[in-house]
DNA sequence: CTTCTAGGTAAGTAATTACTCACTCACTAA
DNA sequence: TTAGTGAGTGAGTAATTACTTACCTAGAAG
């Protein structure tokens, strides 16, 4: 037999529980007594650590997942204006599934279902990378490296190829038929570069 | 007081009724009664017409929504070998919020609910996209117009930006801050002819 | 050893859910 | 006129749901 849990031992299981099954079926798909089975414990214990179904909902939201690491390589890349490693980073970020598959669905289950702390959830794993990108696509615009586009809609073109990617391959279940890299590479390379022959030696 | 609706009527006023509650709250998240009070009959009926809920959504599903219309547009301007109208077809049709704002989410409940029509939903709605689009890349990198890249990754690639924007738009209440059609017009000309500054007028 | 507390539960409850049943009503064809 | 048919419904039902209540028990503190 095992001891018994303390409070935050018990919480952070229920939490990753929880996360699992609102991720794989939604917030009105779960229900609490699935949730306290795959926890190990009692429903009735689910509701003496969190006083609805709601707010585990909503602890699981709030949990903070930072992107700060990523953004700290960005951060350095930026500084050395190597655009192509950049990019390549947020890409490589965005599309590896390993990060985590949850959080995705997790996302767009708490958008779809219109969950009140969705904004904040968005927030915090998102919009803050949109705007660092366009942010420094505005800095190489100012400096005559890029042409002159909308940094922000630029930044959401990028990021909205990768993501696009992972969605279909996650969610619609689209096979991807080339290795992570060589994806990324292409992106990237598509984007920096143009699909375009430019018209570069025409005499 | 009105007449009796036919069968068909009925079932095509259950059908309009049922596709909005569940694109706005998915199939778990809507109720058989509100379907019927949106509807405006009783509950029993939506089972004289379906035999249950699921088969109801999967009437929806099913209901074809064709591409045609788009896929004609876009082919006469293909074999004009008009590249810019091309993807601005495909991008105007894609981010237009007015087409049909349910469909979308209708996808993505579906699709995050792991419905089985979901295949089909996505198949019939978008697949049919990606592969017309990579078609007419690999046929203008063969004419050397384009570069040499992976023909279905670059046309994921572009419909990537335009579908995410629109969900960034439409699911996330993300606010846009140009019109539809200059984000139309930067998509395109960002996907064309690529953010760097080609070496172009280099002596 | 006792006592108190915090982790834990079995067995509820009221409300909701998808779905059914027995029935009425409006219309049509013989 | 009348019998039949298909549209339509009110009032269920069994199951499930989120949440409660009353209770139990391991173990540290005194």
């Amino acid at each position: 037999m095992a001891t018994r849990s303390t409070s935050q031992e018990r919480q952070a299981g229920l939490i990753a529980a929880a996360a699992s099954l609102f991720a794989a079926k939604g917030f009105n798909g779960t229900t609490t007594k699935e949730i306290a089975k795959a926890a190990g414990v009692s429903e009735a214990l689910v509701f003496k650590h969190f006083p609805t179904k709601r707010a585990l909902y909503g602890a699981i939201l709030a949990e903070k997942v930072t992107l700060d690491e990523l953004l700290g390589a960005v951060e350095e890349s930026a500084r050395k204006r190597d655009d192509r490693r950049v990019f390549t980073l947020i890409a490589a970020f965005r599309i590896k599934p390993a990060v985590d598959s949850t959080l995705l669905r997790l996302l767009l289950f708490s958008a779809l279902e219109g969950h009140e702390l969705s904004d904040m959830f968005f927030g915090k794993h998102h919009r803050v990378l949109y705007d660092h990108l366009a942010t420094y696509i505005k800095t190489r615009i100012d400096e005559g490296a890029f042409r002159d586009v909308d940094p922000l809609l630029a930044a959401r073109a990028f990021i909205g190829m990768v993501v696009h990617h992972r969605l279909l391959h996650e969610i619609f279940a689209v096979p991807m038929h080339q290795t992570h890299d060589a994806t990324v590479r292409t992106y990237v390379d598509l984007f920096l570069t143009g699909i375009i022959r430019a018209r570069r030696s025409r005499p």
